[in-house]
DNA sequence: TTGAAAGCGCTAACAA
DNA sequence: TTGTTAGCGCTTTCAA
């Protein structure tokens, strides 16, 4: 691989056409700059990257300018090296195809900005072992944070390997922020899927609703479970019993939605007024199965999800479900990072009905 | 800030309790595995990072199990300064929130793991400088590639600039991949804009449709200019002209589409019997619109798009729009990361029309 | 206030 | 094959 000797790149810059492939020129370093501007690489350091110290007005002039001449940019790596920390935050989805994550990191990626952090996302694909060796590189980045967005699994036989490792990254000084799971001992950004679940099942009751199915995504996975109790709690408010086998688990996606709704027999969906998807994926895909067994939705069948993702505006009917405010998550997480460790340790992010056209008054 | 000196970490280790906040463990370096396992850092280097050179099996052995023990990870930073290169390719888009790019985003990464590169995802949010900027940054982070996936500007007073910038990412050794805009002097995964459009056009003209109304993105977005070019030739190919005051600006969005359906008048919207969007986004916005202006789609009026977004499998009536194979985008966006620079410049992704009930046969 | 010099953790000649 | 020894680009004591 040909490079130029460190001589003389000022020279060649002008002259080089950029013919000759694979000519690299040696992108210009602190020390350049310094050598311009006749003054030490520490002065040189001091005014160009934070560094509060003080430096005679007419030098920093002068180290800007031919910074600014020689088109310097720092070298993050090596002054991620030489500080030993980063200010990278990074953020971790189960897929980033996914409306929802990600919805969640546009909120996470312009809330770091504004705090001057950045975001680097790295996808999960719903794997905890993957999970667990991001962590593991992350730590070796000296990353200053990771936040775990994916839904956790209530088994906490997948877990343990996972603490450990981010409790490594935690005492390398790193920050762990959990989104929605409240399963592991870290700092939490919470949402009320409890909640948010309940008071839709009360708010379904209220519009005359006596006969539900749910699908989950896959059983212990942490959303599924809370989002479920919440529903089956809220029926229970009203009285109303929910069989256990009325919850039919699935794949937390689309498909899942779609696949579980194809297996149902006839019978079972005769005995079904409403189903409740844990997510609004799934709930899509559910919708996609019924009518493909040719049912109208609301009126053969009404259909909730949760999470309220933004491609529901398109939806005809309206599909009636839980909203999760993402900004707010988002704004929430990048806060946790930021603040003190000893902060409160799970405040909760409200989520709130959103009642449409796919679950109408009945009657 | 505490720090534990550098002498006993492994013994603090098992007895302190994490109740001390603020205590960072240092993290296991590479001269730690080698003194662990009493061979120099080189042969500890050679054994853990690539470098297929020859090592002694037992030594290795060592080496590998003291890693293990110490629970070591690679600090990333560290290598890419040492090594004057890193493995990491920035993707920059528009709006990660946006369908289309989180799905290309989904693509690119699957397909660079493939290739052991890693991603990182930055925003743009449609700004040129943003662009410039962020182009800045990652020459400083001596990335391998960066991949402009943002729809260019056709005018060049914008592009100049940027080209500049990317060039001296180019001479740092960097790769530059362009994504569907053929405007700047790099390699580009071109989509056949202009052909698919076209092919829409014809294919409607043979379903009976006449009178067409165009809804653009900004005027000077590459992807604008050439989809409206190309659906104005397919027209032409069927003897219609399309006038000019036929072609509506408009954001290239969502609330584009939706705003400049608003703003039609009754006269102009009586006269369209198909509306074109440049993007799936706007075309569901204007489908809302239009809905809101109490129009039945597609009886009223046919509705068109572009790109087959993913959430697209749940709007009824199912949306015309040309198919964007954004698995084939992200793989080919790779391969030319990887490939060498002298390779065909601009190898085209087709794009195909995908019919729907948006747009049924006419009479 | 400035600069010299010693690192940060790792890689890669070069010798041994 | 292994180890010694310079770096990579930057920050940060510590003297001057």
């Amino acid at each position: 691989m040909l490079r130029f000797p460190h001589a003389a790149p000022a020279a060649v810059k002008g002259t080089m056409a950029r013919a000759a492939e694979d000519v690299r020129r040696k992108p210009v370093t602190l020390s350049d700059v310094a050598a311009a501007a006749g003054v030490s690489q520490a002065t040189a350091s001091r005014c160009l990257n934070g560094s509060e110290r003080k430096v005679n007005p007419e030098l920093r002039e002068k180290v800007l300018a031919a910074a600014a001449r020689l088109n310097y940019t720092a070298n993050l790596s090596a002054q991620t090296v030489a500080r030993g920390t980063s200010t990278t935050v990074a953020l971790l989805v189960s897929d980033i195809a996914d409306a929802y994550f990600s919805s969640m990191a546009a909120s996470v990626m312009s809330a770091a900005e504004a705090k001057g952090l950045r975001v680097t996302i790295a996808v999960t694909e719903r794997n905890v072992e993957r999970e667990i060796e991001l962590v593991r590189e992350l730590r070796g980045q000296h990353a200053r944070a990771v936040i775990l967005a994916g839904s956790g699994y209530v088994d906490s036989r997948f877990a343990e390997p996972l603490v450990r490792e981010l409790t490594m990254f935690e005492e390398m000084g790193g920050r762990v922020v959990l989104i929605s799971r409240t399963d592991l001992p870290f700092e939490t950004v919470d949402l009320d899927n409890l909640g948010g679940a309940r008071r839709l099942a009360s708010a379904l009751v209220r519009l005359g609703y006596e006969s539900f199915r749910l699908l989950g995504g896959e059983e212990q996975l942490v959303a599924t479970r809370d989002r479920i109790e919440g529903f089956r709690l809220g029926l229970a408010d009203a009285g109303i019993h929910l069989d256990a086998d009325r919850v039919i688990y699935s794949d937390f996606s689309w498909e899942g939605g779609f696949t579980a709704v194809q297996a149902m027999d006839d019978k079972v969906l005769a005995d079904t007024r409403l189903i409740f998807a844990v997510n609004d994926e799934m709930a899509l895909g559910a919708i996609a199965g019924l009518r493909g067994r040719g049912l109208r939705i609301p009126e053969d069948i009404a259909v909730a999800g949760f999470d309220d993702i933004r491609s529901l505006r398109d939806v005809v009917p309206g599909l009636t479900t839980v909203r999760v405010p993402l900004v707010e998550v988002g704004r929430e997480a990048i806060a946790r990072v930021i603040g003190s460790p000893s902060g409160e340790r799970s405040r909760v992010v409200v989520a709130t009905v959103a009642l449409r056209d796919s679950t109408p008054r009945l009657n």
